[in-house]
Parts: C-alpha cells; structure tokens; sequence
DNA sequence: CCGGGCCCCTGGATGC
DNA sequence: TGCATCCAGGGGCCCG
C-alpha cells in the first residue's frame, strides 16, 4: 500500500533536468525574440552562491545568434569597441529556465514578478529575457568567444553532438572501449557524447538494452547504442523535451515527452518489452532504473 | 589523465 | 497538522 503509492507520487512529481532536447527546445523558441536584440541593461542576483562571471560585458552588446552545445546556450556578440569578440554562455543547471516577454501588459501595467529571478537583460525592443533558478546550479558567463578552458571548463572538453556526423558508431564504440567505467557513467560524462544526462542515458541504455552499470560494451553493442541515443534524442527533440517539475519552455509550458519515458523514473512499473519490474539503482551517484531482466551487464 | 566520491543549493516529499 | 529530515542532480573540484 506505501509502496504503491509512493510510486503513483514518484510519478506524479517526476522531476528532470534540462538536456540537450531541452535546451535545444528553449533554444529554437529564443532565437527568434534575441537575434539581433541590443542589451540595454543587466541585473544578476548578488548572492554569493550565485555563479555568473563578467555577465556586467553584455551592456551594450548586441547578440547575434543563440546556438547550442551539449546543454550550453551560446549566444555569440558583436564585437566590443576594441574589436573582442565575446560570447554568452548559459548552462540552466538543474532547475534554471528563461523566460522572454515584454516588461508590460497591453495594459500598461507592470507584468507580475516571477519568482526565483536570478538575471535578467533588458533588450532594446523593450522585452526582458529573464533567468529564473530556485537552487542556483545554473551559470551565466561571458568570455572571449571560443576561449572556455578557463571558466566552463566542460564545455572546453565537450565530446561531439549527438545528432552530428562526428557522432559514430566508431567513434562511440572507440570511447567506450577506452575505459572500464560503468557506462551510465560515460554517457553522463559529456567529453564521450555532449548533451546526454540522467534521463536520456536511462533512455538510451533501455533501448539498446544494456544495463547501465555495464563496463563492457564492444562494437556492436555500441552501434546499438548509438543508435538509440540518435532516436531518443531526435524523439525528444521531436516533443520538445520531457515534462517534469522543473523544466519550462520559454512559453510557460512543459514539454511532452514524459509518456514516451520506458525507464528514468519508471521503477516498479513492468518493462514495456518483457513485463519485467523496472529497479531502482544508483550508478555514477545518480538514481538509476533499469530492466534487470533485458538489460545485460 | 582517469575514475570515483563529495559537494554546491533549495523546494518538495517523506517521516514521525 | 507541523516540524525535521531526506532527496533530486550537472558539473566543479579534489584525491588516489
């Protein structure tokens, strides 16, 4: 009886972090209201857990396209008066969204705040794009265009896009046979494939069937791997990510890819493939489901 | 360089 | 009903 309604409730509540469709998602509602948009102001929460860094350079510039990498937001400026060509970096973490829109109703009457603002651009057609993050993992950088070993680090080292042509079979199967870490952990690890996290490597795994703690994963089980990265990922992209707590897209709404979920977050429910109850288990310190009876190790 | 472990943070769920 | 505790997790960082 508590068992099962602890499930019905983990259900109900799934929560989720913005990935690569996510972002892709939030970047393709952007681009149409940023391209081109001046910054004519900026504000960034003071707090000291807040992680901007040199966020006070985007006045005055004006950005010139909002493009993607792994879960990184680019949004590339016109160069400053000395001729530096700077970029905006976003990652929203696990909780950050964005949300643009004009400062006030067709009324005149300052729009409600929205809670949990931790940055906000003023743009020079009047509209505000605003960074909303309730625990703060997300980050705002400006720097030298291309120049990020020194403040993102990750993106520095990111491994190709998924849904690129450097992303092969042979170049998958190459990485992983490179390492005996599980291979939950390497798919998470975003300097083998950028983009993937918790939800779509539990996604992936089920698909290719293989268990995520798995540290044995030769060429063809990584070509089916591939594989299924490749389609869950363009599916995702397809319904514009998953609907969970957390995540909004620039509009407000959710995406609609939760009822499309076979494993993250559906422990104690039957495998859709073999009637199997899905586990629950912790791999690379995170919450892990999976079929034990056709994923193999 | 690599892998593993821990930590950052805070709202919601859970436990008593 | 209310308060305390637990839990979620991307990525930075440190250690072996």
């Amino acid at each position: 009886m508590a068992a099962a309604r602890r499930r019905v409730t983990a259900r109900r509540t799934l929560a989720g972090v913005p990935e690569l469709p996510e972002v892709e998602s939030v970047r393709r509602q952007l681009a149409p209201w940023l391209t081109g948009r001046r910054v004519e102001a900026v504000w960034w929460d003071p707090h000291p857990h807040a992680r901007f860094h040199a966020v006070d350079r985007l006045t005055g510039r004006r950005l010139t396209a909002v493009t993607r990498r792994g879960k990184f937001l680019l949004l590339p400026l016109d160069p400053t008066a000395d001729g530096t060509h700077l970029e905006l970096v976003l990652h929203l973490g696990m909780t950050g969204s964005l949300r643009v829109g004009p400062d006030q109703r067709p009324d005149g009457a300052a729009a409600a705040p929205l809670s949990h603002v931790r940055a906000r651009l003023d743009l020079d057609d009047g509209s505000v794009l605003a960074f909303r993050d309730p625990r703060r993992f997300g980050r705002l950088s400006v720097v030298e265009a291309g120049r990020y070993a020194e403040v993102v680090p990750t993106l520095a080292r990111l491994g190709p896009e998924p849904l690129s042509a450097d992303f092969t079979p042979e170049v998958l199967a190459a990485g992983l046979a490179a390492s005996r870490a599980p291979v939950k952990a390497r798919l998470l690890d975003q300097r083998l494939v950028a983009g993937v996290g918790n939800i779509y490597a539990d996604e992936a795994l089920w698909r290719a069937r293989i268990h995520p703690a798995s540290r044995r994963v030769g060429a063809g089980r990584a070509a089916v791997l591939h594989a299924a990265l490749v389609a869950v990922l363009a599916a995702a992209i397809a319904r514009e990510g998953t609907t969970f707590r957390d995540y909004q897209m620039v509009n407000g709404q959710s995406g609609r890819y939760a009822d499309h979920l076979d494993a993250y977050g559906q422990h104690g429910r039957p495998c859709r493939r073999c009637g199997t109850t899905l586990r629950r288990t912790v791999v690379a310190q995170r919450g892990t489901s999976y079929c034990p009876r056709c994923q193999r190790v």
